[in-house]
DNA sequence: TCTGGGGTCCTAGGACCC
DNA sequence: TCTGGGGTCCTAGGACCC
């Protein structure tokens, strides 16, 4: 039995990540594909900061989140095409992606929108085998191309997964538990701590400062001593480096414990009615996804900061509990634009602006305050409902709070987005001949 | 000129209690 | 002069992820 770990316990699972490659560009790339072979990044909001890079950029050393700006003098230079980010086109093209990947287990946690973890423990074939068939059928069914990387842990399965992109010669799939252990260990000695799923910069920095810089090193460390000089976290993170599971697959989303919502601003803002507008718009935005988990808040808040990398600074933040739980979103804003007005300072130009709800409960078990009125509170829900029913038709913002204005003046630069090939029908496109 | 957005979890430290 | 120990709860901030 090669199938088993050590000790005749249980059979080592077999858990597979699967990642798109350079998700957002190669979107763009099924839609359009006289970008192959070219240069590529896609931008964050208002064309701010690198988000995705095609192989071609990455080969230029154009790294991750560097503002579009300073690229200037290197994207003429090479012919680098800049796209805003078109998030309703990446979020329709994540669903199809997981729609597909759900077809080879019943066992699927969706980590983010670009990847999502299988168990194919007990499942017919060899994991080399079902990796070839997933990137194959992702391939053919969205035009995506994707790497598998599996392993016994999650956090193994990360780094396999990181294997199978960095080297062609695996050819999309990267099976750690196939491998001889001396083999896995030798291609962990060349990757840096900071390759492994937890470890960042400073704790990348911070285990340097002990003599760990590989991610070998960190799998050899002893995890009760990573405890106690940092946390659990990286204690479990070793533990799964040493093919000890400590992490579940979540295959239902926990319902989120906190909502926010934040932009910054295309121009700088000077106006409190602006701000208010604006304030409101994310308001609604937030409410929604709050009615949507079937949640309500017991505490909103909002925040707003001037340009961080410019004199005068400025950057405050309230928060404020409600009377009872609410997902009425006229409380809501109601309750942030009062925040608002404490915290605004006229004279100042804002850059960003944003709300947050916390204290989430489940809306049916929300305790009435003794001042409410049930009838009151029961227009509110039936109220909420037909707002979102009217909005789902009819498309987001058919039914708004006047509040949020009528012409936003705080909208966002995006100079190179897109169509929304797949979700706008005057966008869909059309063949040629 | 131009620097993203949305999350989670953990820890430290203070207040308070017995 | 001597000045406990352990627990909970809360918040702010750090670190991480994509």
């Amino acid at each position: 039995m090669g199938d088993s770990s050590g000790g005749g316990g249980a059979p080592r699972r077999r858990i597979a990540l699967i990642d798109c490659n350079n998700f957002y560009v190669s979107c763009e790339r099924v839609f359009d594909p006289s970008l192959e072979g070219r240069p590529v990044v896609v931008l964050s909001n208002n064309d701010g900061c690198v988000v995705a890079r095609s192989p071609e950029v990455k080969a230029l050393g154009v790294p991750m989140g560097v503002p579009w700006f300073k690229l200037a003098e290197l994207a003429r230079r090479h012919g680098i095409v800049a796209l805003s980010s078109n998030y309703a086109l990446y979020g329709d093209m994540s669903r199809r992606v997981m729609a597909v990947l759900s077809r080879f287990s019943p066992v699927q946690e969706v980590y983010s929108i670009d990847e999502c973890f299988l168990d194919l423990t007990g499942l017919p074939g060899s994991a080399l085998e079902q990796g070839r068939e997933i990137r194959e059928a992702v391939r053919r069914w969205t035009g995506l191309p994707v790497c598998v990387g599996v392993a016994a842990t999650k956090t193994l399965a990360k780094l396999a997964n990181h294997a199978a992109k960095k080297d062609p010669a695996w050819e999309g799939v990267c099976d750690f538990n196939e491998l001889p252990p001396e083999r896995v260990e030798r291609m962990m000695a060349a990757w840096p701590t900071t390759e492994i799923w937890g470890v960042g910069s400073r704790l990348g920095e911070r285990l340097a400062g002990l003599g760990i810089v590989t991610a070998l090193g960190l799998k050899q460390t002893p995890p009760g001593q990573l405890r106690r000089h940092f946390s659990l976290t990286l204690e479990r993170t070793a533990l799964e480096l040493n093919g000890v599971s400590c992490l579940a697959l979540e295959e239902i989303a926990p319902p989120r414990q906190q909502i926010l919502c934040s932009r910054s601003f295309g121009a700088p803002i000077p106006s409190l009615e602006a701000l208010s507008e604006a304030v409101v718009h994310f308001m609604s935005r937030a409410a929604e996804k709050l009615r949507r988990q079937g949640s309500a808040a017991g505490t909103a808040g909002v925040f707003l900061h001037t340009n961080p990398f410019r004199e005068p600074r400025y950057s405050r933040g309230t928060s404020s509990p409600l009377a009872s739980p609410t997902a009425d979103v006229r409380l809501l804003a109601a309750t942030v634009l009062h925040g608002l007005r404490e915290i605004y300072r006229p004279g100042l130009l804002y850059k960003k602006a944003g709300v947050w709800l916390s204290d989430l409960t489940p809306q049916e078990k929300t305790i009435p305050s003794l001042f409410d009125d049930p009838a009151a509170s029961r227009r509110s829900r039936a109220l909420m409902a037909a707002v979102d029913g009217l909005n789902q038709r009819f498309g987001g913002g058919a039914v708004r709070l006047l509040g949020e204005g009528v012409e936003p003046r705080w909208r966002a630069r995006t100079e190179h987005r897109s169509p929304r090939y797949t979700t706008r029908l005057g966008e869909i496109p059309v063949a040629r001949g």
